[in-house]
DNA sequence: AATGCGGGGTC
DNA sequence: GACCCAGCATT
């Protein structure tokens, strides 16, 4: 009986019949909306993303257009999207494509990993995808694949189990075809081998997949362990002016919501009162917004001075002696929209609105 | 080697 | 509500 066709030939084989060519960023492949795409897609699904790809390469077509604008302008076609670190960093590494890498993004994998928010999987995705070079890339879907297809166990944010995984995928490489091979894996990944209710009828692979000889595909990959989260009571204070500006600041670049703009915001509801020379009794909670990251449940209560609301005319201005620095600003609605807002925060200026 | 980061999809 | 997603940077 003759061998079965290698794991990469079976994959391709699929791919040309089933896989996605259709994604944005396949059409035209230049490195440059490679890129793009894989930081876009970080930790984030391919049906959010695309929308977002499109308007980002509309208002900055190439890496110089990037390169030349400013952090807010990213951050305003970033908000909505997450983990805005990514948004910072894209624009990092444009700056640094032009000082150190002749106006271009590197083409050797080592290089790109050197540059912000590129890391090992993504440098490979990019030379594999952009330049047709073969190469290693373990993200969500291939760790899902090959946990299943060779039954490794253990949740893959152990280093241990992520290392066997990227021996694996070493293995499996084709020598040619490296565009459509990380493309397949990725497809076959989302598409068949998916988190629940994979096809597995439908799987070029399935013959010799241990995790079904073994029937624990639905146990595999192992899930990340649970823990406990802890809580957290957040301030902030929602204030506009006469003319219907809200007052924002701008968090520091490290942390949560880094560089973004919020309300005024403190864990003592009097020491923002303090802060803003008003009384406590002045403040007026507003309907409490609960916010879950992964490691932490905020629970966000606004506060505004005396009810106020925008277009309100005759309350005390806050005049406060609010020295607006770069830091701390007033905005006007239509600017809301270009400034990299977090989601909590959008939705309460909304709910201020309406 | 483990943890923080965040919004959305999906069941 | 639980769990996961085209991971990286930091500690």
């Amino acid at each position: 009986m003759a061998e079965a066709a290698p794991f990469a030939e079976r994959l391709l084989a699929w791919w040309r019949v089933h896989g996605r060519h259709d994604l944005p960023w396949q059409h035209p492949r230049t490195p440059y909306r490679v890129w793009v795409s894989e930081i876009m897609l970080q930790q984030t699904q391919v049906a959010t993303v695309i929308p977002y790809f499109e308007r980002f390469m509309a208002r900055f077509p190439d890496l110089l257009s990037l390169a030349n604008t400013t952090i807010d302008d990213v951050l305003g076609a970033w908000q909505g999207l997450g983990y805005y670190a990514r948004a910072r960093n894209l624009q990092a590494t444009a700056e640094r494509c032009m000082t150190d890498h002749d106006g271009r993004l590197p083409d050797s994998a080592e290089a790109l990993a050197a540059l912000p928010g590129i890391g090992a999987s993504t440098a490979n995705a990019i030379i594999s995808q952009a330049h047709d070079r073969p190469a290693v890339v373990v993200d969500g879907n291939v760790k899902r694949l090959l946990s299943r297809h060779a039954a490794i166990e253990g949740w893959p944010g152990r280093s241990a189990v992520m290392r066997e995984l990227w021996a694996q995928a070493e293995t499996r490489l084709p020598t040619a075809h490296g565009a459509d091979y990380t493309q397949a894996v990725m497809d076959l990944g989302a598409t068949v081998c998916s988190r629940r209710n994979p096809r597995c009828n439908e799987c070029p692979v399935r013959h010799d997949c241990q995790a079904r000889r073994q029937k624990r595909v639905g146990e595999l990959p192992t899930p990340r362990p649970k823990r406990d989260i802890g809580q957290r009571r957040l301030y902030m204070l929602v204030h506009f002016d006469r003319r219907g500006r809200v007052l924002l600041e701008r968090r520091p670049p490290a942390g949560i919501w880094g560089g973004l703009w919020c309300f005024p915001e403190s864990e003592s509801r009097q020491a923002l009162a303090e802060r803003f020379r008003l009384s406590e009794v002045q403040l007026k909670a507003l309907p409490a917004v609960s916010h879950l990251l992964t490691h932490l449940k905020l629970e966000i209560i606004p506060l505004t001075a005396d009810g106020q609301r925008p277009g309100d005319t005759g309350t005390q201005d806050l005049a406060l002696g609010v020295e607006c620095a770069e830091h701390l600003d007033w905005f006007a609605p239509l600017q809301w929209a270009r400034l990299g807002i977090p989601k909590p925060v959008l939705d309460i200026l909304e709910s201020t609105r309406a």
